[in-house]
DNA sequence: GAATTTTTGATTTACGTACATCAAACGGCG
DNA sequence: CGCCGTTTGATGTACGTAAATCAAAAATTC
């Protein structure tokens, strides 16, 4: 059987209270006491049991997350996914509060999440927005210690603890690889269509794939980014132009959302006989029937259950201060053929 | 707060007793009585706090692994997730025991399950052997009421419960789209090196990757598959001389293990300047290396950590009678290249 | 209607930990 | 020595469930 505190008692010749106050940092234990009870916790290689723990505190863990309401398909899928992970809660012992931002606002982001903290929840996990009063946000937090966690888009130098999400530069390159690829030896121009210029994420998206197909494609030429705005619409008059007005693109990188706009462009351009190979970013319903019948190419994907999974994980180690298994928490870039579909 | 028996017991009218007989399906409670404590358990959404539970019934998870004998790196891996599962065991009240078995010897496995059966653990994962007295010794567990999950090869008409592993079939597929697709329009062969063809796994990744060049790519001819019996030097031998004997041979699908001798074979034809498009199985030090280096065009990996927390997530849920989220236990196919290496 | 069986209630203990309270022992200080 | 503050012990309650026991009530049988 594992020890128990009684065993820990019994081991160091202390009362249990005594291994209560030193395990739970309370106050009125000589040094010499404590380092007796800790010697012996060592010994036995005790390990608190967490679940009793967590039975006797009645502790539910409060978290919040700070989600941009935003439409796409990828976003929607994220909100269900801290959405089910909530309803999964109640077993868990979680109670999880989603708070809505306008997107890509910093200022709001930065009040939500001071707001947050005045609940003083068990942590907080948030979509970051790259801007200064966020990361002051952050930091204040932190010292309120408040685990905080970033998802999807992370903020450096902030003190966030962990940032359950891929890493998008690396996306790029490997967009870049995959593209250049497929493509082969032929000569031609790749267009790039983006959500928006704004958004952290893509700008590093884009970087990494700039960078990929400099270093290894010479044969190919990008094209100056076109920004979609996440609008199917739009995005898909902005290809139907590109497509008619440069016959040579022979390529698309979407790395943004609203892939419905670009699969209808590509349809229209297979009907006159062009086929253009295409890697796009998130698989849904739309994408995932675009790379069974042949429009996309590649679909680069994070899972959004997993970054959430991953990031209440990550609170929960943190507000227990028990470590995390880094390796399990590294949010992988999956790429998807028709052939690996999920 | 969530509701507990206590509020059960008020709802419906009955003693905390009552409640309990229902719950854990003791005797001596009337079909009409039952009837309504469970109409109570309903209205209220009572779940069942597990953790307390398991804490009154002082519940250990005894599982059982059975491994087979197989020095592979994969399997090598896939040995340390058990272990590794074993030591955080303890705080989630798993007990694991790995029983080793010959690899591919079906009556061994047949032998080392029934008798793992004895000891009655709460659940049996196996690296599943196709061979009909394993079979039946996965229905007599069942019959006994203990899980099952297949791990890594599945068995099926077995009744096993679970499959915690990859499509294979799948695999094969996804192998034979990257290999034609990075090989573009060039005509050439294909060398296929496999372990044994007497192993299942290895079967269906040979049959689905037939398949989809076959269908996608009529410039490229299949060589009869190589058996490198996992062995590093003998598939280095092998792949030395289908080179020399056939300087058509423009790209390789390893689907086995022993990818060191394959890396040894591909250095010496880049030194003759032959470079030879590959795919090959499982990420490990070596073929991470090799992706790096650009030996290896890409990697297809089943992650054994994944593969090992699944299965353990899964006879936990069985043991205790819980649902399993299906979305979360589907193993994938993970693809690699030198970009998107975790 | 009495005897018997079945169903239900009431109550207790236990799991491993957290937390609070009160008493006792200890130390140092004047 | 007595006083006071600190350290430690003893003990009880709680968390939500499981499991057991014994008594009481209800239903069934003859």
């Amino acid at each position: 059987m594992r020890p128990t505190v009684h065993d820990i008692a019994i081991k160091a010749g202390v009362s249990l209270a005594t291994v209560d106050r030193v395990m739970n940092g309370r106050p009125g234990v000589r040094e010499k006491t404590r380092a007796k009870v800790e010697e012996a916790i060592r010994s036995l290689g005790y390990v608190r049991d967490v679940a009793a723990a967590n039975l006797a505190k009645g502790r539910v863990y409060p978290f919040t997350f700070i989600l941009p309401l935003n439409d796409n398909a990828f976003m929607a899928a994220l909100r269900a996914a801290v959405e089910q992970a909530g309803e999964r809660g109640r077993i868990e012992r979680t109670e999880i509060s989603i708070i809505d931002v306008p997107a890509f606002d910093g200022d709001a982001l930065a009040k939500a999440l001071i707001a947050a903290g005045e609940e003083e929840p068990a942590g907080i996990a948030l979509v970051a927005v790259d801007a200064d009063p966020v990361r002051a946000a952050v930091g204040a937090l932190k010292k309120k210690g408040i685990p905080v966690v970033t998802l999807v888009s992370d903020l450096e130098d902030s003190g966030r603890d962990h940032y359950a999400g891929v890493d998008n530069q690396a996306a790029g390159r490997t967009a870049a690889t995959l593209l250049g690829r497929f493509i082969g030896p032929r000569a031609g121009r790749i267009a790039i269509l983006v959500g928006s210029l704004s958004v952290r994420d893509h700008q590093n998206r884009l970087s990494g794939f700039s960078e990929g197909m400099a270093l290894d494609f010479p044969n190919l030429q990008l094209t100056p980014p076109m920004e979609g705005r996440d609008d199917a619409a739009f995005a898909e008059r902005l290809v139907d132009e590109a497509l008619a007005r440069d016959p040579d693109i022979i390529g698309i990188y979407s790395l943004g959302a609203g892939n419905r706009g670009l699969i209808a462009a590509l349809e229209k351009a297979r009907g006159n006989g062009r086929e253009i190979v295409t890697i796009a970013h998130e698989l849904s319903e739309h994408s995932r029937a675009a790379l069974e019948s042949g429009l996309f190419d590649a679909v680069l994907n994070q899972d959004a259950g997993h970054e959430v999974r991953s990031a209440i994980r990550v609170l929960k180690a943190e507000a227990d201060g028990v470590p995390v298994i880094a390796a399990q928490e590294r949010i992988r870039i999956d790429i998807f053929i028709k052939d690996n579909l999920p």
